[in-house]
DNA sequence: TTGAACTGTATAATTTATAATTACAGTTAG
DNA sequence: CTAACTGTAATTATAAATTATACAGTTCAA
């Protein structure tokens, strides 16, 4: 997997996390570690799903447009990097005339797609808000 | 991830599916798709975990030595491939002040071994003779 | 007892995937 | 008009995965 899945989720959650409720690439890419090229990239993915929203020009910057208990990790890894979880180079050989060779692939692909799907099941119950309550523990209630 | 979780189920499905029991790193190799030093080098970690036996020198090569019933593919995927459905590269830095940035790691290590372990759970309940009963269709029962 | 057919293992070379960087056009506020 | 932003594409650098090469050790059989 590549680092796009946990890099989204970040980025959600620091913007959950601002006081201002607000923060250009700069600001996020020096939180998150990486270029803020990258995270105007990434925004674009998140802009599509409708949780951040834009505004360019001097001032501007990226802020949430969804509640953050309403965003599911489920859903930021099936914007950011569905798939993941499967190797890029299947075994075998379609055209063979080993029975395995030529359906191995096939069975695994099936393995797999049952398997993510369990992945994703959990973290279909997790969200932004419970991501960010794990790191800023929230006062328990009275 | 890599390809070695898959093409090592390959390699244990294909011995299970072998009329002889047996086969080389070259028949292997040309079966999976790959170099036969790559065969030699996984076939140590399978052998490593009583799976297959191993006979060096001339007429040499590879058997099963457990039941492919008794092989799960979670056991597999542990043996070749644990944690490989993390990404390399963290996000945010530990050492920083703020806490999003400081905390986000440990939180997604956590969310990532607990999906990764319903995807265990799922791989745990398939055999390598599961596997090779979907590719050749087991005769149905009178 | 020698040689051919194997495995075991290390390491180098190559390819591919990922991330960083650069560049620049478009947008907005003042 | 200009400075501070985003949007996007292209390029370069880095890291990971895979392939390839090499050779020592083992085994069998003539």
């Amino acid at each position: 997997m590549n680092s796009e899945f946990p890099a989204a989720v970040h980025l959600l959650v620091y913007l959950a996390h601002s006081t201002s409720g607000s923060a250009n690439s700069e600001e996020l890419a020096e939180n998150v570690g990486t270029h803020p090229a990258r995270v105007r990239k990434m925004m674009r993915c998140l802009r599509e799903q409708g949780w951040v929203g834009t505004r360019e020009g001097i001032g501007g910057g990226y802020f949430l447009q969804a509640e953050p208990a309403a965003i599911r990790l489920a859903d930021i890894y099936r914007a950011s990097c569905c798939g993941g979880l499967r190797p890029k180079k299947p075994t075998g050989s379609p055209g063979s005339t080993c029975p395995v060779s030529s359906g191995i692939s096939g069975a695994m692909d099936h393995y797999f797609g049952e398997a993510e799907s369990r992945y994703l099941d959990y973290l279909d119950g997790v969200t932004v808000q419970d991501v960010l309550h794990r790191i800023v523990d929230p006062r328990p209630l009275p």
